[in-house]
DNA sequence: ACCTGAACACCGTTCAAGT
DNA sequence: ACCTGAACACCGTTCAAGT
């Protein structure tokens, strides 16, 4: 054997060829991940994937149901492990602050999976109880009532993903260039008399505001923005948890 | 003429037969946007648009240059006009709470394009600097200073947005069955022992809770979550600007 | 058990040609 | 100016067949 490599799907063979010993599931998963790392999602095809491991395109399909159960271990697999280790007693502040850093810091690492997160199937899909369970523990450490948990909890989960998607999440590499002319043209040409504001505050916003901006958020543009976001949700939850013991007293 | 309708491009005719005056970017935004509504995002494709309007695939390049164009224009279209009146000064938080209901009464409408709102390309390019203009009023009126102006913008439509598109993109009507049966099944499997918040909580949180639920938003249910939420975000908004002003004083 | 190979029913988009 | 019609280079997925 290996005397006739014939090259039956174009095996390209690139860099530490692909067909090693087998394929298995971490091996597709991998290979999926990095090439939306590599072109993008709206570049992405199952056909791709087998193309990268050298093999036939319906090959994945032993190891995958389907192009959406493979996108769902993609996610999976870039996001990581999400849990901040265990904090004292009444940090859970902290605690949120942690993961919520540990949530963007992952998708920073692959953006281009970012118009899968809160979107798509993937937000159900990736689902994982420990996280969930996690979550509630500090919730209800904190001091938030059983009734109310859902709410909070939603509020917790949006303060997550939310932010983080909207920053990541804008066109793919490719079509970066052209969207930021068109962008920037359109306003350049804005009235200062109709959009003062927007006129004035032109070059703060540029490249950091959401809707102004054209560039993606691969650089560390809107980290403060998001330290910001994070605090002012907190704070909320703060708040809301003081007005609980108010009326709890009366 | 209309005596030999040879049904070239498979002319359905159904409904209202939609060949009447000729095409317009209008009517192919319309199109476009009510087979989104009926049959999902994910069943989306231009071809079916041009077999809706009765002419062939290509007709449709005359009016929008790409299915990217097309897609932009239709959320524009679905969210139609989000800016709520003039009101009172010092009623800020009136107005971005009017905002936020405003634009999740109108993905309410058209949950399907939720998948397209906070991530892809339009979230970017269906700025509106009408809106823009407006909200950065808003927080100027609050009293924000100008250099964190951003930042509170940002946080502003990240609450806007960040939610409902959570609550909204579930899966498409077709795929939800499948779903809803695969996590059902696997939150049944849950130990006891190893997530006991979790399904202490299983009966309060189906349905209800982000990641856990298995039916898309189409519903109410969630509505109690996005007015806490609201609350969260403004206390937030609120307690920072308390923040500012001790700051100011010292 | 694991993969090939052919085939099906689609896509978005380009471009020349018609009217 | 507006649309047809053919064509290109793709898709995801199915199914029988090979080993």
């Amino acid at each position: 054997m290996r005397k006739k490599e014939e090259a039956a799907p174009e095996k390209k063979r690139r860099g530490r060829s692909a067909r090693d010993q087998g394929l298995s599931r971490e091996r597709v998963v991998e290979a999926a991940l990095a090439l939306i790392d590599a072109k993008g999602y709206a570049n992405f095809s199952l056909r791709d994937v087998a193309r990268e491991l050298g093999v036939y395109p319906t090959a994945i399909y032993w190891y995958v149901t389907s192009r959406d159960e493979l996108l769902v271990e993609v996610i999976t697999r870039a996001l990581g492990d999400l849990i901040p280790g265990p904090l004292p007693a009444g940090r859970w502040r902290d605690w949120l602050k942690e993961l919520f850093h540990r949530y963007r810091r992952a998708v920073a690492r692959h953006p281009n999976v970012a118009p899968l997160l809160g979107s798509q199937i993937i937000s159900n899909a990736s689902m994982n109880p420990v996280m969930v369970e996690a979550v509630l523990r500090t919730l209800l450490s904190a001091g938030f009532k059983s009734e109310e948990l859902i709410h909070v909890y939603n509020t917790v989960i949006t303060a997550m993903v939310g932010f983080v998607t909207l920053e990541f999440a804008g066109h793919g590499a490719d079509e970066r260039d052209e969207w930021e002319d068109r962008l920037r043209v359109r306003f350049e040409e804005l009235d200062r008399d109709e959009f003062p504001l927007l006129t004035a505050n032109m070059t703060r916003m540029s490249n950091q505001a959401f809707i102004v901006r054209w560039k993606g958020g691969t650089n560390r543009a809107l980290e403060q923005s998001f330290d910001r976001y994070i605090d002012v949700v907190l704070d909320g939850l703060q708040r809301q948890l003081a007005g609980d013991a108010d009326t709890q007293k009366q």
